[in-house]
DNA sequence: AGGCTTATTGACATTGAATAACAATTTCTT
DNA sequence: AAGAAATTGTTATTCAATGTCAATAAGCCT
C-alpha cells in the first residue's frame, strides 16, 4: 500500500489481477509495468521497448505485446489513439481521467477534462440502456502557432 | 447541383478539390467515391474493395488506399475507429455530425449527437487558443443484451 | 525444501494492412 | 493533336502485431 493515501500501487493491483486469472507474476512483467508507470507520458510499444533497453534491462517485444491486453483488462492502461501505424497508450490508474485536444499539424497534445462529458454519459445510459464503461473524446484543431503558419503561407 | 437543396454533390465537391490541387479526375476515383457515398454505412478498405468488385467494377486496392487521404483532406470522410488491425471510416459530408456509442462485447454501434460537445469545443477554443476543426467522441459500454449475458454467467 | 504442473519467455516465422517503386497509361492544358 | 505530368495496376516491400514452439521458471502441493 502507498503510505500516503492508502491506495494500492499499480503493481499490487496487477498482482491481484494475475492471481484472480490464475496467471503468474514474472520479472519481465514487473520490468515492463515499472517502466510504463515511471512517467505520466503516452507510450507506444516501440518507445517503451527502447526506454527499457536504455536502462540496461532486457525484455522481448513479444512480452510487451502480450502484456498490454492484460493491463487493459486490469484497467491500468487504455488505448488513446492510433497514429503512424502504431497504437498509442496511456496509463489511467491513479490519474484523473482526461480528454485530448490535439493539433493536426504539429501533433502537440493538450489534456483537459470537462464534466459535461459525464452528463452526456448519464443521458446515454438512460436513453440506450447501456452500462457505460468509459469514453474517449478527441478534439482536433490547429494550435495558435500552426494557425499563424498557415495564415502566412 | 442537387435539385432539391442546391447543395453540390460529393463528386462535385471532390472535382473542385482536385482542380484546386492540380490533380486529375479519373474513372477509378469516380467508381470508388460513388461506392462510398451510395450508403451511409461505415466502411474499411477491404469491405469497400469487395463491394466494388461485386458490382462488376474493377479498381485496385492501391487506388483506394491512395484516394482515402484525399477524401479526408477534402472533408468528405473521416477516420472513425481502428479495430481488428484496420482503420474504419465514415462519410461526413451531407450528414449531421454524430458520435458513437459502442458495445464492448458485441460491437454494435449507436449514433448520437449532443450539443454539449460543441459547447466544450467553444471553451477549448478560448482556453487553448486553438482553431477547432472537429472532434471524435467515442463512448464504450455494454448494451442491454450483453449486460444480461454477463450477469447470468 | 524439492518436485511437478503448466504458464511464460524469447527466438523465429508468419500474417496482413499499408506504402513504395515503376513502367504503362491516361488526363488535361495549350 | 501533342506533350507534360499525374494516375493506374502490378509487384515488391515495410513493419506492427500475432502465432509457434522448445526451453525455462513460477507457484502450488506435499
Amino acid at each position: 500500500m502507498d503510505a500516503r493515501n492508502n491506495k494500492p500501487s499499480e503493481l499490487e493491483i496487477f498482482r491481484e489481477f494475475l492471481k484472480r486469472q490464475g496467471m503468474r507474476y514474472t520479472p519481465e512483467r514487473e520490468t515492463i509495468i515499472k517502466e510504463i508507470f515511471s512517467t505520466h507520458e503516452h507510450f507506444d510499444v516501440d518507445s517503451l521497448y527502447i526506454s527499457i533497453r536504455q536502462k540496461g534491462l532486457r525484455v522481448s517485444k513479444a512480452s510487451i505485446y502480450r502484456l498490454i491486453p492484460l493491463l487493459i483488462k486490469a484497467n491500468l492502461i487504455e488505448e488513446v489513439f492510433f497514429e503512424n501505424g502504431q497504437m498509442h497508450y496511456e496509463h489511467i490508474y491513479g490519474h484523473e481521467h482526461h480528454c485530448h485536444l490535439r493539433c493536426q499539424e504539429c501533433k502537440r497534445i493538450e489534456e483537459f477534462s470537462d464534466k459535461r462529458v459525464a452528463q452526456i454519459e448519464e443521458d446515454l445510459q438512460r436513453r440506450f440502456n447501456y452500462k457505460i464503461l468509459r469514453h474517449k473524446l478527441e478534439v482536433i484543431g490547429l494550435c495558435s502557432e500552426c494557425q499563424k503558419k498557415s495564415n502566412s503561407s
